[in-house]
DNA sequence: GTCTATAAATGGATAGAC
DNA sequence: GTCTATCCATTTATAGAC
């Protein structure tokens, strides 16, 4: 069996698109999510911003790459949590990596949270992350017994709650942080009827 | 006693004032927070754009009177809650409300509680009525024995992101109202001792 | 693939006449 | 108080040369 031939130019396109998306996101980082231009993003990969359009067909477009990007992430992060332990641990450590996903990049969290960029919706393909990394929430909280839709959508609520107030009103700091393990308590001896 | 005289351009200054309060709320409302213009505000009152600048100095000034209003409006809806309930009921009552407020007008739940707009920060005069808008929240937990800061934290956290989740993915719909009063209980049954 | 040049529009804000 | 005129900056995006 023959290897196929590398195609270098498709492998260079891909790392220029590597590169464009890494300089969008320091810059959402810095400058937050809507506070940079394609200009700002063409100039920190050293191009002029006509140039981006041979990667990305709109701003939007590159919106879209990193809110894909962003719930990639999250997905992983929920796929890779250890089973092993308790229902409880696992809901523990689920919102523990949940909230610490959120305030470790605010602007990854408006992206993918809130809906503040005017004109931005997340393609289909885009959004079907959103929907798989729901579905590992899902396994999660049914693990605990707690994975009716009812109880899904609260534990959302409480959790992007808890993120939301950490990063708008005590930025860097624990206010809310510190609320986590007891907003699991929380949930956990409202949604199940044994607290074992 | 002589009455004093009537201030009449101060009067019409401030009615002024109060018009293109108005027409920026509602263009908020249509168009998103961020989606609308001076020149646009000044078109909805009649007026061309310069002519604005004699009410509000800027941009983030008319914002700024926009945030102080929005919490003039909640610190107004704390203070009118009937007192003569339970405190369980008096904390039910706070909780819808507060939701009630928050997705009635999504820009206004994006202005007071999430930070998206580049470069606004709202002035000590005006960020004093959040102060005290939470004050009043306080008195009311209190009542409930739920007033301590870490409690309090948690409602906030618990029910703006109710609100937000409703608002960012279910707008105009009730699959996070629905949950309110749950929450409420929820919230209690952790915060206090006796559910009595 | 990258560039220059430019379109085409938008924005906040100021100067100064009336 | 309101206007015209304009500044000055900014943006996304396209056309077309190289």
């Amino acid at each position: 069996m023959s290897e196929p031939r590398r195609d270098r130019r498709a492998e260079r396109h891909t790392a220029t698109k590597r590169e464009i998306l890494d300089a969008a996101w320091r810059l959402a980082r810095e400058r937050g999510l809507g506070g940079w231009s394609l200009r700002d993003v063409a100039e920190a990969v050293g191009m002029r911003a006509p140039s981006l359009y041979v990667y990305f067909d709109s701003k939007n477009a590159l919106y879209d790459a990193m809110f894909a990007e962003g719930y990639g992430e999250l997905l992983a992060r929920f796929d890779a949590v250890d089973r092993t332990g308790s229902p409880r641990e696992l809901v523990h450590t689920a919102a523990t990596g949940f909230f610490q996903f959120c305030v470790e990049d605010p602007a990854r969290h408006q992206l993918l949270f809130l809906r503040t960029i005017p004109g931005f919706e997340p393609s289909p393909e885009s959004y079907a992350l959103a929907v798989r990394t729901l579905d590992g929430l899902v396994d999660v909280l049914s693990a605990a017994g707690s994975g009716a839709p009812e109880q899904v959508d609260l534990w959302t609520a409480l959790f992007t709650g808890l993120a939301t107030q950490q990063i708008s009103n005590d930025p860097g700091g624990d206010r809310w942080q510190q609320l986590v393990d007891q907003a699991v308590d929380m949930f956990l001896a409202t949604t199940t009827t044994s607290t074992r």
